[in-house]
DNA sequence: GGCCATTCCAACGGCAACGTTGCGGTTGCG
DNA sequence: CGCAACCGCAACGTTGCCGTTGGAATGGCC
């Protein structure tokens, strides 16, 4: 077998990935990461340090793919509720992001990566701003907030599914259930964001 | 000095109910709960059995004081506004909440108390549907989705502060900031959930 | 072949936490 | 008074994890 460092990398912070996802900095174990990878334990430490360090750049991975992964929808942010969708497929189909940063809020601390996201997040207060001077969403509201907002009705579902089930009655797993679930996220933005009728 | 078993008991729980919240099930050590009421450990197994179990009556109490510390407003439903606003207030009080619900639906498994948090949703979404039937709230609406968005609307700052942080550039601790996010709390559930104008 | 980087493996020391136990002292109560 | 329940304290054995280390095997490269 050829050396293949960069697969071993990738396959390490893939099962990193998914143990920090699942049981949250505290209770993921090194030893659990390298046994999913199928590899040794000391190659854990050669390549990411300590398991804080290893924390943040799995973090960091996954925001980078977030903010690659949600385009804006053609018509920009004037179908709003179209972007609200977009960004509640994008957590529907990975489920690890939300964890993930609802572990970090949880452990307080400061931000990872933070002057890259606060970047990211100045940019996209910026296009909510224009939308708003153009006329396609209302400018009664504050950007940030109006922002902030749009993302809570997209990512809410994943962040406490036992009270949605509670709520629903209904399978989040349950792609009739998910289609009304995304459905109403985008009627619910439209209402939200565009000018009053 | 009397006896004072309640008052013990009640110390511990207290004690039990900040670490949890600030920590989570995993990070919290009995030994540091007991430390902080000024108890023995040996109490808190005496009292509660063990960790698993403590953590259940945790979150039970606290659920039951958000039950009877949430009313709805003097004008009923058709105060949907206020009635988000009393939301985000009692989350912005009582930050354990929050806190703990997400440690709990980070751990997976069946929510604790199950039938009674169902049977006290059922309820908030029979008056959401009969707010509909009175025309107060737009009835094109799904009741349950709906009241699920209100809550977020109200609870989604808390859920990930440090995106808030990000995004606003605002200190949450600023009274004026809490204002403005209230306000637009407030607004916000209006424009989602009132008849169309 | 000679050299080096990569990988695996097993084991280690250190430490922190869980849950329990034994014991002596204290309070209520019949 | 006598007994049972409550409380504090210290220590215990066990388990599990972290991060490291020494050594050996393997693959690439000159």
């Amino acid at each position: 077998m050829a050396w293949d460092t960069e697969g071993t990398r990738r396959r390490l912070k893939e099962a990193a990935t998914i143990e920090f996802a699942e049981r949250g900095p505290d209770g993921t174990t090194m030893a659990r990461i390298a046994e999913r990878a199928g590899i040794n334990k000391e190659r854990l430490y050669k390549y990411f340090g300590d398991k804080q360090a290893l924390f943040e750049t799995v973090l960091r991975d996954e925001l980078d793919k977030l903010a690659a992964g949600v385009d804006l929808p053609p018509g920009g942010l004037a179908d709003i509720g179209e972007f609200a969708g977009r960004t509640f497929d994008y957590h529907a189909a990975h489920p690890h992001l939300a964890r993930l940063l609802q572990w970090e809020g949880l452990a307080g601390g400061p931000p990872a990566d933070e002057k890259n996201r606060t970047a990211h997040y100045r940019d996209k207060v910026e296009a909510f701003a224009a939308a708003q001077r153009d006329g396609v969403l209302d400018d009664e509201l504050d950007p940030a907030h109006l922002a902030f907002l749009i993302i809570a009705l997209a990512a809410w579902w994943f962040s406490v599914p036992q009270v949605a089930y509670m709520l629903t009655g209904a399978d989040a797993a349950d792609p009739a259930e998910r289609a009304r679930r995304r459905a109403f996220v985008v009627r619910a933005a439209e209402r939200l964001a565009l000018p009053s009728r």
